[in-house]
This record gives C-alpha cells, sequence and structure tokens, in this order.
DNA sequence: GTGAAAGCGCTAACAA
DNA sequence: TTGTTAGCGCTTTCAC
C-alpha cells in the first residue's frame, strides 16, 4: 500500500522516525528541537516534498492570514485606475508577509458590515483592509467595537466627535474616534507642491480646480493650494468646482479661464486636468496672443504620462505595504511593534510638459 | 458556565435535542429529515445565530471553493482598465455561485505555476482563473496536467499542435491541445463591427493601426478589418503598426495619414485611438482643407466616454458570468452540464463623436 | 528534548 | 429517519 497521497505530519514522522509533533515543532519551533533531530526531520519534509496543510492548521490556531478587501464599485473615472495599482501592490506585499488577499463584493457600507461579520465567523479571515473612506464611516467604528483586526487606505475624514466621546467615556466605553491604524497620501502637501511648482515658475493667478466641497479628499487638495498661497504671502485666486470627470473638467476650466489673469491651472485629478487641457488647447486656438496657461493634475495616472500632464504621483507601494505591516501586527497581537499607526505620505510632483510655460510678472 | 462562543453543530444539536449529524443532514441534505425535526433544528439554528464553519467542513470534505486569481503585473496603459472591471466583476458573479476570490501575485508564468502547486497543496484552492492569455501558454498545459479545474479569459492562442498531439495519443495521454474552458471576447467581430460603420458612413480608404504581429489579441482584431474590406469587396488600406500606448499611437496615425487618401482609422485600442485622435486634431490645424477623419478604438475605456470616441465595448460581465458557471461545474464534478465549454463573446459597437463625421465618395 | 493524548468543527460511512 | 463511530491534519497541553 503506497502513500500516493500528499504527505502530511504522519507520513514525515514515520520517514524520520520521530513522532508527529516532533514535526510539528521543527516546524513552528525549531530552537526547541535538537539539532540532529532537526536536521533528520528536514531531511525528510524535503524528501517526501512535505507542505503544510493551512486548513488544518487554521482550524486548530484559528488564525488564517486571509485579509479580507472589498472590491469598490468599478470607478468610471481615470482615477480608478490609482485602486488598481494598489490592489496589485498590497497582494504583492501581502504574500510577502505570509498572508493572502480575499475579495468581496458589496453593494454598501451596510452589506460591508454583514459580510465583514460573515467572513469572519465563517471563514475566519483574519482582518481587513478598508479603501476610500468618507465621513460618517460605520465601518470603522463597527470594526473596532468588535476588535477585529482591520487598517484603512485613507484618514477618517469625520470631525472629532467631541460629544460622543464624552458620553461613551461616561459609560466607561473608552472612546476611539478615529483611533484606527490608517495610511493616507497627503493630499495637502501634493497640491501645495504643485501650486508652489508654478509660483516659482513666475504664475501668480492660478486657479484651483476642486470637486464640490464636503469631500475630505477633494477638501484637503483644496488646502494645499491655499496653504502655498498663504505661504506665498499672496492673495489666491480663482476656485472653481466640478464633478470628476474630463467633460467637467473643461467646463470648469472655462469658467476659470473667463478670468482673463489667469495662466495657470492646479487640478484636483487628473480626469478634470484632462479636460482643462482641452479647454485651454481651445483657447489657445481662439486667442493666440494669450499666454500659455499651465495645468497640473492629480493621480499620475497612465494617460497623465501619455499626454504629459504635470501631476502628482501617489507611491501607492508604500501604502500597501505600511497597511500590511500594519495589519501584521495586529494579527500578531503586538500593534505597539508598528510605531506609526497612523502614517500619512508625502506625494511626488512630476514635472512635465504641461506646466512647463515660465511666466514672468 | 454559558456557552459565550460561538456556536456549533453541537450546540444546535443539543438545543434542539438531536444528534450532530441531523443536523448537518439538515444544512446539506434537507430532503432526508423528517419535517418536524428539520424545522425545530432551524429553529434551534435561527435562535443560537449558527453559522457553519467552512474551514472545518473544507478540512472534512477537501473543498474550499476558493477561486486563485493571479493579480497581473500593472498595466501602464489605459486598457488596464479592462482588467481592473473584470476583476470586480467576477468577484461578484463569483460570490453569488457561492464561490470566492483569492488572489496572488507571481513575476512571469513560471512564477505562477509554482503558485498554483503552493495554493493548491497549501490552502486546497478549488480552482484558477487564468488571464492574458498567450501564445505558447504553459500554464495551461501544467493545469490540464494536473487535473486542476480552471478557467481562462482569452482563447488559447496556439496554433493546434499536431505533432505533440500525435505524439501524445501514441503514449496513450489524451490529446487537449486547447481544450479547456475559456471565454473570449470576440475582437475580430468587433473590428469587423467598426470597420463596417464607418465604410458604410462612405469611407473607402480605412488605416488600421494595430500592435505589432505575433499577438493573438491584436491578429484578431486585424483580421476583423481584413474581413470587412473583404465582404464589402473593396481593396484594404493601410496598415501601421506600433506598440501600444497614447504617443505610440500619434506617431503611427500620422504615418498612416500621410496617405492623403485616408479618412478614418479604426485602432486596436483605446490607447492608439487616444494617440490618433491627438494626431488627428494637429491635422486638422495644419490643412484645414482635408476631410475630417474618424477614428474608432477597442475596449470602450473610461476615457474613450470621455473624449467621444467610438469604440468596441467589451461585455466584461458576461465574460466573468460564463467563467464562473465553468468553473463551478468543474468544481462540482458536473462539467458536461455546462454545454458551452468554449464560448465567443460578441462586443458592441459604441459609437460616439469621433466617427460622425459622414464621408461620401 | 521528545512523545502521548486530546480536540478544533465538520461530514462520510455505517448501524440502529 | 436518526444516531454512532471515525477521522480530515494540525497544534497544544502535559507527562516522560
Amino acid at each position: 500500500m503506497t502513500q500516493a497521497s500528499t504527505p502530511t505530519l504522519v507520513t514525515v514522522a514515520e520517514r524520520a522516525g520521530v513522532s508527529r509533533q516532533t514535526v510539528s515543532n521543527v516546524l513552528n519551533s525549531p530552537e526547541i528541537v535538537r539539532p540532529d533531530t532537526r536536521e533528520r526531520v528536514l531531511r525528510a519534509i524535503d524528501e517526501l516534498g512535505y507542505r503544510t496543510n493551512v486548513v488544518a492548521r487554521q482550524l486548530r490556531t484559528r488564525r488564517s492570514f486571509l485579509l479580507g478587501l472589498r472590491m469598490p464599485p468599478a470607478a468610471d473615472g481615470i482615477s480608478g485606475q490609482v485602486l488598481d495599482r494598489f490592489l496589485h501592490a498590497l497582494t504583492e506585499e501581502a504574500q510577502g508577509s505570509g498572508l493572502r488577499i480575499m475579495l468581496f463584493a458589496a453593494a454598501d457600507d451596510e452589506a460591508e458590515i454583514r459580510e465583514y461579520e460573515n467572513l469572519r465567523t465563517t471563514t475566519g479571515i483574519d482582518g481587513f483592509v478598508l479603501t476610500a473612506t468618507h465621513s460618517g464611516d460605520t465601518r470603522t467604528r463597527w470594526l473596532s467595537d468588535h476588535d477585529i483586526p482591520f487598517a484603512t487606505f485613507g484618514r477618517p475624514w469625520d470631525p472629532e466627535p467631541a460629544g460622543r466621546a464624552a458620553e461613551a467615556s461616561a459609560e466607561g466605553v473608552p472612546p476611539k474616534p478615529g483611533h484606527h491604524a490608517w495610511v493616507d497620501i497627503d493630499g495637502r502637501a501634493g497640491t501645495r507642491a504643485a501650486t508652489r511648482h508654478l509660483l516659482d515658475a513666475g504664475h501668480r493667478r492660478i486657479a484651483f480646480l476642486g470637486w464640490p466641497e464636503g469631500s475630505g479628499v477633494g477638501d484637503d487638495r483644496h488646502a494645499g493650494w491655499l496653504a502655498a498661497y498663504e505661504e506665498a504671502g499672496l492673495e489666491h485666486a480663482v476656485v472653481q468646482r466640478a464633478e470628476d470627470g474630463v467633460a467637467e473638467g473643461t467646463a470648469a476650466a472655462n469658467r476659470a479661464l473667463a478670468d482673463p489673469g489667469v495662466t495657470a491651472l492646479v487640478c484636483v485629478s487628473d480626469s478634470i486636468a484632462l479636460g482643462a487641457l482641452e479647454a485651454v488647447r481651445e483657447l489657445a486656438r481662439s486667442e493666440p496672443d494669450r499666454a500659455p496657461v499651465a495645468i497640473t493634475g492629480f493621480d499620475d495616472t497612465p494617460v497623465a504620462g501619455a499626454v504629459g500632464l504635470t501631476s502628482v504621483a501617489q507611491p501607492i507601494d508604500q501604502v500597501a505595504a505600511r497597511i500590511v505591516e500594519q495589519l501584521r501586527a495586529q494579527i500578531d497581537g503586538r500593534p505597539e511593534d508598528v510605531p506609526d499607526h497612523q502614517v500619512l505620505i508625502e506625494p511626488r510632483l512630476v514635472v512635465r510638459t504641461t506646466s512647463r510655460t515660465e511666466h514672468r510678472r
């Protein structure tokens, strides 16, 4: 009766002439085993091609080394690309740390929370990665309350809920508003760099093309433009707002360029910037005498590179790495080992042709 | 001693006053259990909030209901978006069929195969979804040889390996070259529709801007352009080839437009088409008298919608649905229940402004 | 340092 | 129809 099936701990143990848990020890606490025994066991493992069955281990240890991620609804915009890259980096980074990514779908936050519970009790998932945090996000609260490891790509955008925190601590519940692990890109720093870059080139009236007020990400980027102006001791110029999209960008740019003094546009996204590019081209055609208008985008999507758009690049790889790091520490029960629980990563300005027009007062 | 921990089959059994096995039966073969017992058990399940532990079940049944998917290297091009959408549709579709998607990373096909083996013996993954099939693909062969369920998004692009097939059958190995489950978009039909659309509008010299010869997908799309010309009984015009990319598209378009008779461009991808759009605009500026040039792209990416590019839309949702269907059948051991083992899905031409220029001979 | 026993939660086979 | 027995492959006490 040949042992044709895949080898188990017992198979290895028999071969090495030891007991089953000695093999287990060699695998999990090698330092506890005498060197020569260890050597013998390792050889048997190698000869048999033994691979540990993680399902069995999971049943025993209740740890799956699985991370759940909701596959967010396909973004219409060009900016959806960012998520794609994040997913890729995350998969790679997780794999490097012995974790796996499991995808799931959910229609909305409420459904997502239901799925957390489901995946947790059902497949024993160890933790979750959240994207697209927004103000009034109920997911982080739920996960915190249930002591489930998680980290978010994106800050908590809520204002500090002083009222609730006070109330909660009165009831003895630890107030932890937004005190979860998160990693985010410093959008403010990004647009500030872009705006400075344009100010340095001599531009004085730089319009900001943003999203409607109220989105955390959008407001953050707007703040960077403001900051650059304040730091330069200048008065800020025009702001135009629009939903994300190329056509919307064209319209917003046209409104901004109605002011004849405007010589540059800082855009909240590459989609908007692409639309602005269109508007600027049209302007160059209709008013050949007007000074060339510089443009910067945000996200550094492939299209930006393609059309020569100066843009703010998000170091997605870093984001993924830190998220995995934080999650791994939480899962291993040593969250204190990761000093930076909440990480803001500085983006990088990638200068291309659309901002290369020098201006002097 | 309260039962604070999550309920198990035993907990439910005790509550319902039956044996563990009966509860299991209620869950897995309800028709075998007497209605009133079933009712009682179900009530207990409900009251206790019991959820079956899939890990334990998996250990016993050796089935994980997990599908593996390699997260492909982030595509630089705009066309990468297609994959993003596929991933989303796949996740949703799989979830609807009780399957989950697990991601993994691999540097190349060889590493991917190693990971198949790894995931298989380690986490007991049930099957794999492959993307980006290409000629000389070793992955499908390996999976077939190991009897591992899988389905590919993309046809096998190899020529029928007559020699090897003959040799294999001589040795008694069933020759199954490319006889695995696959779903693909009919690229040929797509470009054919695009070309016809332009021919119907009166265009006669329609250039094809393609990728370098040798890629299955690219050649397939090229074939559609040829077919439309042949069906129309006309002689085909210019072909220009370039690597995928916006700048490359501009260059190729310029080469094609050097022929003054060319009035339309059928492009192999949206990236190329976007570049072509740029070239056509420039041309309109430099040679205002030349007839407007129509353009079509391929993939119907968000950018296409944004700039008004006529493009061929891939029904990704359908692809995902069929793939899950096939995989589910294989996993359940009833592959014969899915009649169409190999599915070619017809894409849809989305007409926008870039092809709206009417031409008469 | 090593081994024996127990059990994670479930289902497949058989017996009652 | 229902219950009993056994075991999936692993790790965690606890003796030795």
